[in-house]
DNA sequence: CGAACTCTTGAGTGGGATCAAATGACGTGG
DNA sequence: CCACGTCATTTGATCCCACTCAAGAGTTCG
């Protein structure tokens, strides 16, 4: 994404940080002052009520830019789902660096657009579709992104062996709910549906394998 | 958003269009070739699913362009919902005049960013949120939006007369279902709770006014 | 070993969907 | 002008999917 002169004069006026599980990466005094450039690991955005209630509007893998020095104000938390490896970057030197250079404008621009497609997805899921569908949807999704590293080692290139579909799931059930519009009840119940019919297997509770992709597309309502 | 200059471009290579309520603005074919400057009126951007649901996921009102000569490729239906007056532009003449013109292309980006902030408010909304607030938040977002023009007749600032807040509402219950993920008549059934609450009141079907904006904050949750 | 999580599974409830009917507004054509 | 069809809306009755509450098992960690 970044030119190694990019990334240099970010790095320099940046600051690294390792985070854990559950840590919050800004909170609310520094979202407007900071982004974070993610090196490894996985967060979660989320919009949060103020009885508790929340909903995770996106789940960002290393490596990738959260935030954006030109986003409006809103009210967001963002916390790591793993381990991770962090750059924090002052949100003014980021729009000044951006601001010298359009292709890297470009490309922040066509990003915005494809999480906002990202973000339209997400709204038919929510809006429209059963827990069944949900689940199956979100599988999907998963198996796009976080194919399980035993099988199909070092395979960079996204059309690795498809068929064994191993996808190691980087969240708690109650998370999967908070991304889906669920309770974590319902997220279990529905995992155990879908292993009972044999569209899915398990290993443990967060490794599974798609056992027929077909008809888990079917599931999904799409 | 535009200079004269840059609309005077846009315009000499454009086709100009009425459309009535219900009409769609791009087919399957042409989405990709061209993009869409409302002049006038209400416009719905839908996803779909096979059997027929769909999720409106965002509401544009003139003036305002749908599309983006850079989005990538996505499944979603344009439909008038008012009568409307519309510029079709072809996609290359626009995405030419956008990489010729770097201020053009940061706005074009920081509405992507908008619009992006905007999904994400109605993707809590949609998990998170129960049937009465998810209707309270829709008259708040609508009186923010649609301001009866009887009252505060030509006051082009958003900050008019708030107290009285009537609200023409652009769609019908069932389009207002497809936006909060509900059935017109749950849609239909809250608006007459939160009438005999007291919280607003229908001189007719699609004219509402708010009674106290306080409480229907609350009642929209946050 | 106990505390704190995570996950599964069961039982019962309720909010919103579904099915159904009636009313009113509107335009169209006889 | 009225009869008619269409569409938007309201309201009632019933159903069912997902939520809630609860219990227990498996884990990790101090």
């Amino acid at each position: 994404m970044l030119t190694a002169e990019e990334s240099r004069q970010i790095a320099a006026v940046s600051t690294r940080r390792h985070v854990s599980p559950g840590t919050e990466l800004m909170s609310a005094l520094n979202l407007h002052e900071s982004c974070v450039a993610l090196l490894r690991g996985v967060v979660k955005i989320s919009r949060l009520l103020t009885d508790g209630r929340q909903q995770i509007v996106s789940l960002k893998a290393a490596p990738d830019l959260l935030g954006s020095p030109f986003a409006p104000p809103g009210e967001v938390s963002v916390r790591a789902v793993t381990e991770a490896e962090i750059y924090c970057v002052p949100r003014p030197a980021l729009e000044s660096i951006v601001l010298q250079n359009r292709v890297l404008e470009h490309r922040l621009h066509l990003r915005a657009l494809e999480d906002l497609s990202e973000a339209e997805a997400l709204l038919l899921t929510l809006g429209r579709k059963t827990a069944r569908e949900r689940i199956a949807t979100f599988l999907l999704d998963m198996a796009g992104r976080f194919r399980s590293a035993e099988l199909g080692k070092r395979c960079d290139c996204g059309l690795a062996i498809s068929e064994p579909g191993v996808v190691d799931l980087p969240l708690t059930r109650a998370e999967i709910g908070d991304f889906l519009g669920l309770t974590f009840e319902t997220v279990s119940r529905q995992f155990a549906a879908l292993r009972k019919d044999g569209l899915i297997e398990f290993t443990d509770a967060r490794r599974v394998s798609v056992k027929d992709r077909t008809r888990l597309r079917v599931a999904a309502g799409c």
